[in-house]
DNA sequence: AGTGAAAAACTTCCACT
DNA sequence: AGTGGAAGTTTTTCACT
């Protein structure tokens, strides 16, 4: 037998993900507050066993959290932009640092290209946008988008319809 | 008295959002499994209380869903691209259309500038990349960038700390 | 708009498979 | 890994403020 080490910590154990559990996954994506007891209805499984699955794909990294999504134009943050960003040379963790403290900015990627960053945030007037640009500029050289209408607002990963049952369903109880 | 229209249907009612809806709402941004009791211990109100608020900002269309995050990576899709789209004239609708029939896309938004569209897909493989791109040849010029890490995970609008209380604690029970 | 109390539903724990 | 039953919570409804 080959000398195998213990294998090395990763943020997930990579624990086969079955069919039943992207079914899980695939509910809880459209509605996080769904009982246990209507998953376990909706996947065919008792409400204990959906619970422990839940509980190892939290644990495992598969789930990261729950969140509601809130409108922000309901909420006083009419606008949304997109901002790129060109890092002036050896300054991309100040500018990440920035971002990070920002707290209009709600999300910030490192990508590949020209412009290795960009943001997402949302604001009360497109006012607020300049104070913003001109804290960045120092580090790099900004390239602003309004977000418009979302064409494809934000769906879930395609894991595969929820509806093909891995195991035979149990008789029903009419 | 004026001649006053029933008011026009929109998506949201304009009432006021009051600084405990700001509360549960940033509660629930973090964690939308809370429960109501635990809510209201949060935030100093009956259960019955906040489901009734949470009904309302539901109906107003201020919170639109509870969505479990799902880390792409750990479900098979270790690949992150940010495309922008600069339109052929004119084909816009069927580029939206596209986006919208491409399952791995999981949002796209209409922005200001050149590239006046623009998209986020979780792929099983970089591989995958070159057919969707192919898709969209015949319609626009686009521009592709790889997701590497978030700088800032995504997080909350900034609602105002979750700890000012509107009203005076009620006595604790010990 | 909010409260407390009762009924229904849900989550959790556990012994068993 | 999953089940069903018992115990503890939570949600929901409702009369009252």
């Amino acid at each position: 037998m080959p000398n195998r080490r213990p294998r090395p910590e990763r943020a997930y154990e990579p624990k086969e993900i079955d069919g039943l559990d992207r079914r899980i996954l695939a509910e809880l994506q459209v509605d996080a507050r769904l009982s246990l007891a209507e998953l376990g209805r909706r996947v065919n499984l008792s409400a204990p066993a959906v619970a422990d699955r839940i509980q190892r794909l939290e644990e495992t990294g598969v789930i990261t959290g729950y969140h509601a999504a809130v409108d922000p134009s309901t909420v006083g943050f009419p606008v949304t932009v997109l901002v790129r960003i060109n890092p002036a040379v050896r300054e991309l963790p100040r500018i990440a640092k920035l971002a990070e403290e920002t707290p209009e900015i709600v999300e910030c990627y490192r990508i590949t290209g020209d412009d290795c960053l960009y943001f997402i945030a949302h604001l009360r007037a497109v006012e607020h946008l300049e104070p913003i640009l001109d804290r960045f500029a120092p580090y790099g050289r900004t390239t602003t988008s309004l977000v418009h209408a979302a064409t494809v607002p934000r769906r879930p990963l395609p894991l595969g319809a929820p509806d093909r049952p891995d195991r035979p369903d149990r008789p029903e109880a009419e």
